[in-house]
DNA sequence: TATGAATGAGCCTTCATTCAT
DNA sequence: AATGAATGAAGGCTCATTCAT
């Protein structure tokens, strides 16, 4: 059920057909959210028959999960992380390139950013595959964070101590995407190029590591 | 326009029959979304007829507008801003009852965090009422938030800081009524109570503040 | 749910609509079947609009029920049970008057055999309504007729003997109606007059008499 | 048109894949009807292409008439008359054997009664091989009937009466087919074997007898 | 000969809105 | 001021059929 494929698909990976439908849907999925979006306009942006989704997919919701695991794949391939920075570097430097990273993927101004812009649907207007997501997803990321955070302090903290950072941090990138009109109010810019977007990450990464740092000083002061 | 009242009212306020149907659909349109949400629904929930909708506010977006206005007062009603702080106080205290304030809006489990569902779901999917929205709700927040960052720096810092040390603020305090779900998973809690509540403000409050008096200090050493 | 009327019907009976659409739909599901029908001619029939159907009734399938529901009723008043010889009749009288009455009812013109006609189509395709018709309609009868027949044996008989003649009974009044069209081809004519009906009724109280008064001699003869 | 074969068959007989679809078919459109079957259900039961359909029988019409054809010859080839006893026995032994075989091909409870209930469906549901059916199916059965009756009289009779009884012994025997949901609801049995169809076919054959002597006997007795 | 893909017509249903009272 | 009824546009989906290979 997660395979693309046509109805007796034989692992051929999708036809043409599938990839210009799943293409005009994660767009307009993205744009419109679940329920705004039509069938009728996701064919037509495609050049297809109305029938072909059913024919494809077996139905929007189905569409709909299939654009989701398309354009997540996408921004993982657009986006990737630095693995050997994560493996080699420093917390502060894998802080670093997990926010660069996170905020490249919901800033993008194309298909990169299609996946953060359907996942923040879902967030706030959650569909049957919103749990999916947060253990695909969500759930991932804060553990990362969570390890990273530790590191930060250098010492055990407690889970509510991590989970409230990691809070704190996702928060701040994540919001970042949501402020795009408050952005454009406040700067009169429209988007953010790949220079603005690495010191937005730097910002965040300075932000959370200095409040961080102090934290876990000040529970040094304590004797603790 | 932005007047309620029938279309002979004689502002004498809304009747018991408006009111219901603005508490119901505030409900619903919170919850469900604008699309989502069905006239129907709403008026079996206020006990009144189909008609009643298009009849005393004349459509469903008039209804979705005369619904963000009074859920708008309702939040300010339920959790106002500590004024006399604001008159008084430093500006971390200021700051500290800003993001106690809306954290206490966006968290509250009833009818106080409605205008925040509300509006999350404008940011996410904006209908034609959100550059209303920004104007009189966004704007002003960050333009208060600027002032007082440029406080906490004791000087004055550009444009681009305040703003991205806004966002970081603001950002922290949104993501803990996204995350809703994530700390179901992460904490196995359902809501937050008024305690948990002040101590997440405190935590924000302390993450932000050291953040920015780093950020000053490091200006400091630079000789800025 | 088995009440006609509208979404918030008050025992009003049911509205001229209403009965538009069921005399129309009654027609058409009598003629075509539940699946062969749609609701827009349904709606064309009654010079309604095609969403009447859903406000009023709720959907296809509620429609079809309330108009088994209607035609049944309608043949129960057109053609009823002469109520007063089942009182006080012989036993041969009363298996004349339920043939008759049963007769009347498959071979009528018009709407007195719509619900035999729609009857019959749930005996060879069933619907979900199929099971509340054997128990409200079929199995009564059968009760009625087994008490019938065992009167007539002038003894207990067996289950299986009763259940045996019941269908042999009814078999031949359905099959008439079945027979139409061998009718039209074997006799050259298109439907029955009363007088024609009396002389089948007449005809198939002989045939099952004779045999159940034959069957009963036999018994006798057997010593049994 | 009534030809079997693919577009350029050279008289070779059905192949393989024509033989599974229309094997397939004859099965649901014996247990749905005509409406309800769809030729994707045809061809995933038969393990071909949804195209084989229209490729082989030129339409979902023409496979069903295929399969009309096929099974109306699997029937017989299942269960044929005694030929032998018709040529040579008793007008009574006759009926009998035509009974048996008549029931037999009703409540067969595999292949040979897929063309009754094809049939069946036909009566109540005429499609446009309706007409063919009468002609070549129930037309001779009731010729058939029809001389036997007169030999059972022993006498010549009129066209009515040999009518009227024809179809109360068609009538009996075809309502123990329509009758399997009321016989299963009185005799909690599911179907029937080979030793009680000959027990219903034993109780047919003396009801229709015992009545037909009694009508003949009267006769005498009218001194006609 | 056979197949997967594609098509367009049509169906049931939902919904915001309007009508008549 | 309020209501139940009615409307038409639109949406998702199904299905027999045709296309291209």
């Amino acid at each position: 059920m997660l395979q693309t494929g046509g109805p007796d698909s034989h692992d051929e990976g999708p036809s043409d057909t599938q990839r210009r439908i799943i293409e005009a849907a994660g767009e307009i999925f993205a744009d419109s959210g679940y329920r705004y979006t039509t069938i009728r306009a996701i064919c037509r942006q495609a050049g297809v028959n109305v029938a072909a989704v059913n024919y494809h997919f077996g139905g929007k919701k189905n569409l709909y999960l299939a654009v989701l695991r398309y354009s997540r794949f996408k921004a993982m391939e657009e986006h990737p992380f630095d693995l050997e920075d994560f493996a080699t570097g420093t917390p502060e430097s894998r802080l670093h390139a997990f926010i660069r990273t996170l905020l490249a993927r919901v800033l993008d101004k194309g298909v990169g950013s299609r996946f953060a812009r359907l996942m923040a649907k879902e967030l706030i207007q959650p569909t049957s595959a919103f749990d999916q997501i947060i253990r695909e997803i969500i759930n991932p990321s804060f553990a990362f964070l969570s390890v990273t955070i530790e590191q930060l302090f250098k010492k055990a903290v407690s889970r509510e101590r991590t989970g409230l950072c990691s809070i704190s941090i996702v928060g701040q990138i994540f919001y970042f995407y949501l402020s795009t009109p408050v952005i454009r109010a406040l700067f009169h810019k429209e988007s953010f190029d790949a220079e603005e977007i690495e010191a937005v990450a730097e910002h965040i990464t300075r932000f959370s590591l200095y409040a961080i740092e102090r934290m876990a000083a000040e529970d040094e002061g304590d004797g603790r």
